[in-house]
DNA sequence: ATGCCCATCTTAACGCTGTTCAGATGCCAA
DNA sequence: TTGGCATCTGAACAGCGTTAAGATGGGCAT
């Protein structure tokens, strides 16, 4: 008996194994680079056997996506809270895009609707208790004015928008041809500050 | 000699046909869909044909891309300027919301970077082209005063956001399970003049 | 008008992909 | 110990993008 867990029994935790192995393929070579013979390769299995586990690639990538939309919520989770909502807000917008940039294969990944079963039940509630804490800022923010669906949606849409953009390049276009990373740390916290109107 | 140019010739102008079954295919099936190997069948050329016209997939891909930022522009051009920015910004946010749900494949294609030949200089002529008449309503909308290019970024992003969001169902969820196109229709016109901060 | 050149397209092949299915394997419970 | 059954293998299939060698024929120089 091993206390490692890598090569587990006869056969193992393929399923476990499977996932962590798309995963580490996604976050190495982006969605793109992402093949079900490669996942299976890694986990020292056969072309055949993630089927019995997955159905198909997307029954494995939906659980990546899973996994995605938790650490997501793990680093909206980790900003402070602080007595200023609109301070939070831009603490937790910088949080998001600099969770893309940083995971950009597992960002893609979530809002991949051909690459991630939308049917499964816990992909609603994951993509949801994600950004709890995000709607809870914005709830603070508005004083419980508005509706607060609405709110929620045009915050969100913002700081998404913000992400694929940067994540697509595009910033680069505007602001001097500066990566992705330099965006986000050097001209994204100034621009929340001072042109994002949520950011007071 | 015949007057239609289905058929043209020998051979013929190979290059758009291809073009035009690779923009009927993303818009029947999605991008996902697309295969090269069938724009080629529906042009009626062998599979190896489109290979000497744009390379890979991916030059075929750029030029179906570079359309879709023709079109885009196109529709934001389309909307009439009126003396309020204000008011020409929620219906310019309104109409790339639009779009975005109406060629669902070209929006989804124009903004896949593994899909689009980047460093093709007219790819990044075509985005500014098709955003140029958005960014000078935001230029009115503000006066002057401010950062341009983050102002433009800022307001860009949000509506980026918006269609993003609503083309992958995220708004179905927030919005009572209203179908993107109930959604775009009905929802967001009240929710851009109540809830969105750039319109007032 | 004729003949050549060269862009264009075909055919065939390679290696890769996801998925399926019959059969082998070996753990777990009885 | 033995049977049942979940699990995994190995091979096959169709489809994919791309490549290379060869056929085809239109347009240009002569």
């Amino acid at each position: 008996m091993q206390s490692s867990d890598e090569p587990p029994y006869h056969h193992g935790n393929l399923r476990a194994a499977l996932i962590a192995a798309a995963d580490a393929i996604i976050a190495e070579k982006g969605i793109e680079g992402f093949s079900l013979r490669e996942a299976a390769r890694r986990a020292g299995v056969s072309p055949g056997a993630p089927a019995h586990h997955f159905g198909t690639a997307v029954g494995l990538l939906t659980e990546v996506a899973l996994l995605g939309y938790a650490s997501l919520g793990a680093a909206l989770n980790a900003v402070p809270i602080t007595d200023d909502p609109a301070t939070d807000l831009r603490a937790q917008a910088l949080a998001y895009v600099g969770f893309a940039l940083a995971h950009a294969g597992r960002f893609r990944l979530m809002f991949r609707p051909d690459l991630v079963n939308r049917d499964d039940p816990r992909y609603g509630a994951a993509a949801t208790a994600a950004l709890a804490g995000f709607a809870g800022t914005v709830a603070r923010s508005s004083g419980g004015q508005g509706d607060g669906m609405a709110q929620v949606f045009v915050v969100w849409s913002s700081i998404h928008g913000m992400a694929n953009l940067a994540l697509d390049g595009k910033a680069q276009y505007l602001f001097d041809g500066a990566t992705p990373q330099q965006f986000a740390a050097q001209i994204l916290p100034d621009l929340l500050a001072k042109s994002w109107p949520f950011g007071c």
